[in-house]
DNA sequence: AATGAATGAGTTTTCATTCAT
DNA sequence: AATGAATGAAAACTCATTCAT
């Protein structure tokens, strides 16, 4: 087994490790015992627990922010936002564990960390809001408070999320995408 | 100082180092410190630390569960709703350093300790879903799975109330409740 | 047993364990073991094993720095020097088991500590040089390389309390003064 | 490469490293990076880290004692004295690495090794005591403990070498054999 | 009731050494 | 002979909890 093929086992199974019992629950043995390696090899590999929790939140990080594609604003904007959705979500279920931990101990590793976690929220935070401003120049979106409207619109893509990967809802990508977008488009009650 | 006030203080003392710090990082030392008495009469009071913080998390939970009033459908939904989720938002606003607790701290604590949160929010949740479904009925809440848009609804409001509790978004309840109803309401494309 | 005698005996203890094994042998297991206290103990009154290490050497420096009395050229120079050697031994000979450690564990412990410890000897190594200066300046002292002369004294001092507190040689205080000071004073050749 | 030279190289590489860092600083992962073989190779040479730091010390315990010659009484002493600390400094300042890891990690590696150290210096110090006993009946010698004389001379001169290898001190060789042999003459009182 | 010194189990981390290739 | 991945024993250090005063 060559290094990279050794590295990413290790670290696929501390991904499963981390998803199943939490991070500060997750202890250095039990992630060598699942990768059966001795406890020396893990540091051969990653710096230490906190540096390896990190690299699977910031690959999953990445690939999130990667599948978001800035709207263009020339062109129709309403699949956009919903191919937007359905990319996030497609990168978010394809890897249920990373998911698992990233909406489950979003916080508390650690200061530095919960910043940089931060950060990346509020990146994506910031697009969606330019986003939906564009659409409510162009008459698209309803008018009003579009940090807000974005905020909410991750709010409910993230408890939703969370059901699914956590809690074992069973919904499919699709699914989750129509549900989401038919909530953003109409809201809930009728008045 | 009689044994109920101080057990009064360590628990309020407690209940800022944890919103401040999170659970792990939060050492019985802080508590201590911050509460100005010894150690040991830390283990006077409470029986460990995730006892303290149990009894922190659950009268906030209590609070917000006796805020909850159960929808009336003799006499109109709207209001209700709207008034439920004022409640909600006031109770947690009221205590603003639990609510942080509450929603940064919400898992990794312990297996047990995560059980009863997720059994919390999933009452909560039952419970807004049968309005939801009571509404559906009378033609005041669009049809759909009740299930997800009362998950969407949380969502949202999570969301909000962590932007404004961790982030310190400046927004009162009253702003709180609008949005939040304004998006319940019509969602937020225009289509 | 208060705070502070009990930091004491810890000290002591470790001063001992120190002398016999060297710096890298001495475990804390083997301090604590030494001092009848649990692990935990010994980290509440130190750092880590580096800071006791260096509180005992800090301590016997500054007994050292503080027995040395500035040469007064105005009055007779050669009992002053004789009074200096004395002292210097008085203390060294005083603590033997920090002594021995000095003599020994002198370097490699880690790069910051070698840095005080040999900032210590160039300082006493500067005084003497000044002192050598003046006595040769009023003819007491035999002309040539001051620096190098205060580096011979220091190095047949060092020799010699390394033979009697590592090798157990039986000299008296007074007799070392005595014989290193006849050294200073004639060398060892006749011509 | 054959393996001769190859494990000559390691030696001398292994040589730099300890004298730079110290014998427990130095990491064996240090040696085989400067002498860029694998950490197998080094194991194919060498019985263990403690086994090829022996040899290093070995060698120059070899050379430094080869290089003293047994006084002649039967012929002028002072030259032969003179002669005997020419050489050594010479050999000492010939390998200046090994000196430096000589005067430096005399002690602490580990007990055994510190044995062998103590008995080498004990071995020159015998002998010396004997030409100073040899020079004391012949008249050359001042009369007096011979054992202290010879312990001073050594005293001196480790402490010159180790200004010069450790701190830098730029001394030719033959400068650091007069200034010696002047002290050991006169001493540095004039009196 | 209160104190705070003491405890030691539990974790992380290092690094000399081995061994399959 | 050489390699370097793997090993695991050995240390250091933390901190929730206890208990004698």
């Amino acid at each position: 087994m060559d290094k990279t093929a050794r590295r990413l086992q290790i670290l696929s199974e501390a991904r499963e490790v981390f998803a199943k019992q939490g991070y500060h629950a997750s202890k250095v043995d039990d992630i060598v015992a699942a990768a059966g390696v001795a406890r020396g090899t893990f540091y051969l590999y990653f710096q230490d627990k906190r540096a390896i929790f990190e690299e699977i939140v910031d690959r999953m990080l990445t690939r999130v922010g990667m599948s978001i594609v800035r709207v263009d604003v020339e062109r129709p904007v309403e699949n956009q936002i919903k191919e937007n959705i359905r990319r996030i979500v497609e990168v978010l279920l394809d890897d249920r564990s990373t998911t698992r931990i990233l909406l489950s101990d979003a916080r508390g590793v650690d200061p530095q960390f919960d910043r940089k976690l931060q950060a990346f929220m509020e990146e994506v935070h910031t697009l969606m809001q330019g986003s939906l401003e564009d659409g409510q120049q162009r008459g698209i979106v309803r008018p009003g408070d579009a940090r807000i409207q974005a905020l909410f619109a991750m709010g409910a893509l993230r408890e939703m999320l969370f059901q699914v990967v956590v809690r074992g809802w069973d919904y499919s990508q699709e699914a989750i995408v129509d549900e989401l977008y038919s909530f953003l488009e109409h809201g809930l009650l009728r008045v």
